[in-house]
RNA sequence: GGGCGAUUAGCUCAGCUGGUUAGAGCGCCGCUCUGAUAAGGCGGAGGUCCCUGGUUCGAGUCCAGGAUCGCCCA
């Protein structure tokens, strides 16, 4: 509103403080931190927005095992952008971090801690004190990445995170698996698994998917011999890669439609496998089906007993091995099913840490490795080796301790999937996924898992709080307060649900009253820890709000986090956003669906933005055996935390992320190009005594004198403001820095290169134009580059009257309709374009922009295109250093027509003869008039063909789709004088810069004889030099007019 | 082993439904602008568009086969 304008004018003491000619990022950004933390501006923040409208965001717990990498730093960063950009916009928001506790993330590094390596030797270390180290390794690990995440910049509410290993969050899955249990979902399995024998337990389909579980490796390649019990002298040839479940093998497979062969030899294979081979014998492998054969391994107890015979299994490869495939039930999965199907007797062959058990005789106490080169040798001795090799695929290891897993038939406590499938899938149709194709992955995933085990045979985690009794019932507790109700003994002493505590609480049997129910020693799988958090950190159950309820058991001391009550997680639940990596589909966002699906039948997040992975500068992985590793600490010194953050957001997050030295240093480039604007702005602001008022950053600066260029500019910034928010709204940072680099770029080489005289004259249009852009840049880019932009804002507006103190503090801005203008946007456009063309012809003539010339002209036959021009004509002839602009319809003048037929449309008509067409008109044998092309036989109607232009004697031309653009390059007397004075102004000013001098200082100039004609223009070189005289002397020199 | 995607300049990547001489950024070389700029601008060098065949007047683009890489699933 202009008749609100403030009657204060624009000769206040000069505010702005001279910028050094780099920032130092690391420098500016402790001090912004220090600064923050002075003034309190993040509660400043927070209490502002209190009782706003409210965005959820749920922050995935981090791993408490380590300290910031660059890897957790992207997320990280990620997190802090969108809810600074939302706190702008005056958005209440939780701000609460969590950190991940339990699980073998941390018990495997405690165990390499403590030089522990299986499972009996924690057990003797004692439980007790494995957990104090557990949470030891916790407490450390989250003040480091506390710290770590400080200095990059993130804005939680430190001090109140939540822990997956409180006591609560236990319960609250305690609550879970009671519900799934009532439900029917929750069994125990008997079933084959994946399994670390280091780690001593299975896991679950989902740990699986983790990348480098999945490497390659050389394994035995054993084709071994059963002779079959009734066709003497004949065999089977069996291949296998993993010669330990040779012991257990029980059947072997053959596909029933497949052809196989006997050999002169006796050794039965599938034809197909060996083409080129005779064979004696051939029958289907449906007529096999019932061959009985001797064990490989029938010396060893187990196998004597087991009727080893040929079944029928489709699924057999004839890609490899011998289209005969040996079944050990007991050691592999697909075999598991199929000896349920064939009622196939199941030998185990080893325990938990993978060593035979001590019915298989010598192989006793040995490791399946260690195994594989004794069972080798026997078959050899034995005679019923037939080939022995090395084989290289991909195999399945831990995803801890990189230990190759093995399979193995265990119990485990599994939920079923079926029935909450469907209401999965519909629940992920609400999600709004960010890059689309992750939603793609998570539907699959959902259409595609089997039952969720979640028991892992461990110590550190969630306790299954199962304890099945010996009456058959299985009693599942779902509160601590439930368990001390029915708590036999030993409730005292339960400092924490955990190991060893929780086993020593024996429980009543809910059925039958018996005392004694044990818990089961199982623990659960990690991702039921994180994925229960939308529930136990907003007080899903809660009746009534605890301040600083959150910190129980093993959180107790560590975080002072409130336990709220419903009505908290009714208005906070579900959350507006969460991001984190891609893997987090079949991990924690599964986790999370899957535990809200169950619980409210919800989809617990409405919108996810999930990026890939993170590679060095090169692309290749980071690791720290490699030495490409990149310390944060490395980073924070030095590239900055902004630049960090910087090359987070750049980052399109459908792609990997290559993040290095290299990459900064480009984008600090690009951040000095803001920092000159406003170094500019600074400098001149001071020498003319200018001052911003604040009024005119919601506003825009008041009409009075604003130019063309002015109302450009401004017109620039609402684009800007629009394209800027519209991708934070999209969740694409990516999107926020092109419009950043192409606003600042129109900035700098088109504002302030056509305006610099404006700032030397103190034109206060300008002044107030280019503030007002800058600062409204700065806005926008705050939430990606907090440091920078604050430290900025504190040179140019927090001193103004009624300014807000930070830049986080001054809100979200707001584009001003008035200054909208797409006709001015679209004429300077047009303007640039045409001086981009106009340089490049000038430049191919040879002549430097300093000689001024005679003319240009511009030619283009729309109408429209010359008005455009016509505005721009001023500075046009500025810029380019012309005389004089012509704009004309036809371009004959300067050029000489040719043409090019427009292929697409041309060619289909003509076919063969197109290039009789296109010699034709290389030779200029052609004629335009009425928009008709004639060239021999050839005739071609309006928009079949584009015309071009080649240059007259005298004349540079360059042209583009719209435009002919041509500088008349004929030099004359006058001409080559001017230029020589540009040249000597140009010389002079850099002379001032070598000497020090400032902007404002006046001097004294020496000239040379040669340069004495020049005087004739002596006003124009004082002004422009500043120079009170000049001087005629033996060499050119400027000093300082005292 | 199955599925999906990719392969374009030294590096990182654009190239829509086929259309003249294949582009950008970085790096390199030359020129240039600068009264903010360690920036910017203009130009140059640099390409077997992975290979082989096919369709077409015309293929980086479409089709088939192959090679290599990545991801997902086992």
């Amino acid at each position: 509103m202009v008749s609100a304008i403030p009657t204060e004018t624009y000769t206040d003491p000069p505010m702005f403080r001279p910028l050094p000619p780099v920032p130092d990022h690391p420098a500016l950004e402790q001090e912004i931190l220090a600064w923050w933390d002075e003034r309190g501006i993040f509660g400043q923040l927070r209490e502002r927005n209190h009782g706003g409208s409210r965005f959820s965001f749920f922050d995935g717990p981090v791993t408490a095992n380590k300290t910031l990498g660059v890897h957790t730093a992207w997320g990280r960063a990620l997190k802090d952008v969108f809810q600074r950009y939302k706190a702008l916009q005056g958005f209440d928001q939780r701000y609460q971090n969590g950190f991940d506790c339990q699980g073998l993330w941390i018990e495997v590094g405690v165990e390499k801690s403590l030089g522990l390596n299986s499972k009996p030797e924690i057990e003797e270390y004692g439980l007790e004190k494995f957990a104090e180290r557990c949470r030891e390794v916790v407490v450390s690990s989250a003040e480091q990445l506390t710290r770590g995440s400080k200095r990059l910049g993130q804005w939680m509410d430190w001090g109140n995170d939540y822990y997956t290993f409180s006591d609560t969050n236990i319960e609250y899955i305690w609550k879970f698996l009671q519900i799934v249990n009532e439900k029917g979902w929750l069994y125990m399995g008997h079933r084959s698994t994946e399994w670390c024998p280091r780690c001593g337990t299975s896991l679950s389909q989902h740990e699986l998917s983790q990348s480098g579980v999945y490497q390659d490796r050389a394994d035995p390649s054993l084709f071994v011999r059963f002779p079959l019990r009734e066709r003497h002298g004949e065999a089977l040839v069996a291949w296998t890669t993993t010669p330990w479940t040779l012991p257990a093998n029980v059947a072997a497979a053959v596909k029933p439609d497949a052809e196989y062969g006997r050999r002169d030899n006796g050794q039965w294979v599938a034809v197909a496998r060996y083409p080129d081979e005779n064979f004696e014998e051939r029958v289907l492998g449906s007529d096999m089906v019932g061959w009985r054969y001797e064990g490989p391994f029938d010396t060893l107890g187990p196998g004597a007993a087991v009727d080893h015979r040929v079944i029928p299994w489709e699924e057999v490869s004839l890609d490899e091995g011998t289209g005969i495939v040996h079944i050990a039930p007991g050691a592999g999965q697909e075999d598991f099913a199929l000896g349920q199907e064939h009622e196939l007797p199941v030998l185990a062959p080893v325990d938990e840490s993978g060593r035979f058990y001590p019915e298989y005789g010598w192989l006793h106490g040995l490791s399946t490795a260690e195994a594989a080169d004794q069972i080798i040798g026997d078959l050899k001795e034995r005679g019923v080796l037939v080939e022995a090799g090395l084989y290289e695929h991909r195999y399945p290891h831990c995803w801890r301790c990189d230990t190759p897993l093995i399979w193995r038939v265990a119990d485990d406590w599994l939920i079923a999937v079926d029935e909450v499938r469907p209401r999965l899938l519909e629940a992920n149709q609400t999600i709004d996924w960010t890059p689309e194709y992750m939603g793609k992955r998570m539907a699959d995933w959902l259409r595609n898992m089997g039952d969720w085990n979640i028991s892992r045979r461990r110590y550190y985690g969630l306790p299954l709080p199962f304890y099945p009794c010996s009456c058959g019932h299985l009693t599942v507790v779902g509160s601590k307060a439930e368990l001390e109700e029915r708590a036999a003994a030993g409730f005292e002493q339960l400092q924490e649900l955990h190991r060893p505590w929780v086993d020593r609480v024996p429980i009543r049997c809910e059925a039958c009253g018996d005392e004694e129910v044990q818990r089961v020693a199982e623990v659960g799988d990690v991702w039921l820890d994180a994925g229960i958090v939308p529930f136990s950190t907003l007080g899903w159950q809660n009746s009534e709000w605890k301040p600083g309820g959150y910190a129980t058991g093993a959180s107790a001391g560590l975080s002072g986090a409130d336990l709220p009550d419903h009505a908290y997680w009714e208005q906070w639940f579900p959350a507006d956003w969460v991001s984190e990596m891609r893997e987090q589909i079949r991990l924690w966002f599964y986790s999370q669906l899957f535990m809200s699906v169950v619980l409210v039948d919800q989809a617990p997040f409405r919108s996810v933005l999930g990026y890939e992975k993170m590679l060095d500068e090169h692309g290749r992985e980071m690791h720290g055996s490699w030495g490409n590793l990149i310390p944060a600490e490395d980073a924070f010194e030095r590239m900055g935390a902004d630049v960090m953050r910087w090359q987070y957001c750049q980052q399109p997050p459908d792609r990997n992320l290559l993040f290095g030295y290299g990459p900064a240093h480009e984008i600090k480039r690009r951040l000095l190009t803001l920092w000159n604007c406003v170094s500019f702005l600074v400098t001149y602001a001071s020498i003319e005594n200018w001052s911003p008022r604040f009024a005119e950053l919601e506003q825009g600066p008041y009409e009075k004198g604003l130019k063309p260029l002015d109302r450009w500019l401004l017109a620039r910034v609402q684009q800007f403001l629009d394209e800027a928010t519209g991708a934070y709204d999209a969740y694409l940072t990516v999107n926020v820095i092109k419009a950043f680099e192409v606003f600042v770029e129109d900035v700098s080489t088109w504002y302030v290169r056509r305006s610099r005289r404006r700032f030397w004259e103190g034109d206060v249009a300008a002044f107030a134009t280019l503030w007002y852009a800058l600062v409204q840049a700065l806005r926008v880019m705050s939430p990606v580059v907090p440091f920078l932009t604050e430290h900025l804002w504190q040179n140019l507006v927090a001193g103004l009257r009624g300014a807000p103190e930070s830049i986080f503090l001054a809100d979200w801005p707001e584009p001003v309709d008035r200054f909208r203008d797409r006709s001015l946007l679209e004429e300077v456009a047009t303007g640039r374009q045409v001086a981009e063309l106009a340089r490049s012809a000038r430049q191919q003539a040879g002549i430097k922009l300093r000689q001024p010339l005679r003319r240009l002209v511009v030619a283009t036959g729309d109408p429209g295109r010359r008005a455009l021009v016509s505005r721009q004509v001023e500075d046009l002839a500025g810029e380019l250093r012309v005389k004089e602009v012509a704009i004309t319809e036809s371009p004959s003048e300067v050029a000489e027509l040719r043409a090019t037929p427009k292929l697409d449309l041309v060619g289909p008509r003509y076919g063969p003869n197109l290039p009789e067409l296109r010699r034709l008109l290389s030779e200029g044998s052609f004629e335009v008039s009425n928009g008709t092309l004639r060239a021999g036989a050839f005739v071609l109607g309006r928009g079949e063909f584009t015309l071009e232009y080649s240059p007259r004697d005298g004349w540079a031309v360059e042209h583009g789709d719209d435009y002919v653009v041509a500088v008349d390059t004929r030099l004359d007397d006058e001409l080559r004088l001017e230029g020589r004075v540009f040249d000597l102004i140009h010389t002079v000013q850099r002379l001032r810069r070598d000497a020090g001098l400032e902007i404002t200082d006046r001097i004294v100039l020496t000239i040379t004889e040669a340069e004495r004609d020049l005087l004739v223009y002596e006003g124009w070189i004082k002004g422009e030099t500043l120079a009170t005289s000049i001087e005629v002397g033996d060499s050119l020199a400027v000093r300082k007019d005292e």
